[in-house]
DNA sequence: ATGGTGAGTCCGGATTTCCTACTCACCGGT
DNA sequence: ACCGGTGAGTAGGAAATCCGGACTCACCAT
């Protein structure tokens, strides 16, 4: 999964790396939901089994995941998220109120999740610092390492 | 890259369907830097020409991009992003906090990003209705359709 | 002894990806 | 007019992945 060529260093392509391959993201989604059981996620996931096991051995290697005993005998595992792999749910969200948005119009939605203040939750990303929502417009790229160029509206 | 059995209906899997692929992020990512142009997504990304030509056919088809003519002779063009590209803008700061935090520990971040308010961003996912951060454990999962079920300490 | 479940592995074929090279249109210099 | 260079792709075949279904293995339950 890792790009080829030479391309930009870059945390994105990092981060995609490691869960950007086919349904590694929505392996998490259902370990995040409490189902982390191997027939489960083949259910509700849809993969081909052998896939799903490479994901999750691939998972579980850099530590989104861990593998946990239910039953010792007869031997029964579950996937848990690690804290990394429950720091990974907020783009999760993210992913899910983009698609609730542009992919079904905001209706008929199969899900939604409730905010322990009692509303839907509707993510938004903001500024950590001023606690602004993060719009296009505001934002300016600094590339810190040669190799980085940028031209558009977004450069620095 | 639809899911091939009959897994849960999901937007979270509808819009991987659409930006899931591989490249396709990362093109997003260049495309809002204000890189759009062919030559410089090869560079940039590292991908393969004809890999990135059918990204870009497909993100152009599902609205994500629109392809500008920005010199008529010679005919030349630019991949800019649309409303709805740049509302997975805050996506990619997401997974980009999350890189630069778990992959790169934080240091020798290869880009920055400043927002308007002058501090560097640091994306944070909130809820729209009461501004918390989002955290696992204040969600609650409200399947809305048959076919999901929920079993854990997220579950309804 | 038979059947069922959980958690995978295995296999052969279908699909994608990758790499390299090639095209085509145009421009700029000499 | 010729030569080289750039932008934006296509083309072709080898290599890597993915897919579906069958199979395994260990362990209950009846």
């Amino acid at each position: 999964m890792a790009a080829t060529k030479d391309p930009r260093p870059c945390s994105i392509a990092d981060a995609l790396a490691v869960v950007g391959e086919k349904y590694s993201l929505l392996v998490l989604r259902e370990v995040c939901l409490g189902n982390g059981r191997f027939d489960q996620l083949v259910r509700n996931i849809g993969a081909p089994r052998d896939i799903l096991a490479a994901r999750l051995r691939r998972l579980v290697e850099v530590g989104i995941l861990t593998k946990r005993l239910y039953s010792e005998r007869p031997q029964r595992f579950e996937y848990r998220p690690t804290q990394a792999g429950l720091e990974l749910e907020p783009v999760l969200m993210t992913l899910k109120e983009w698609g609730d948005r542009h992919l079904r119009k905001g209706i008929d939605l199969p899900m939604t999740v409730e905010h322990v203040c009692g509303n839907e939750l509707v993510p938004q990303v903001t500024c950590r610092a001023c606690g602004e929502p993060v719009r296009h417009e505001d934002l300016t790229a600094h590339p810190q390492v040669p190799g980085w160029t940028v031209t558009g509206p977004t450069a620095a």
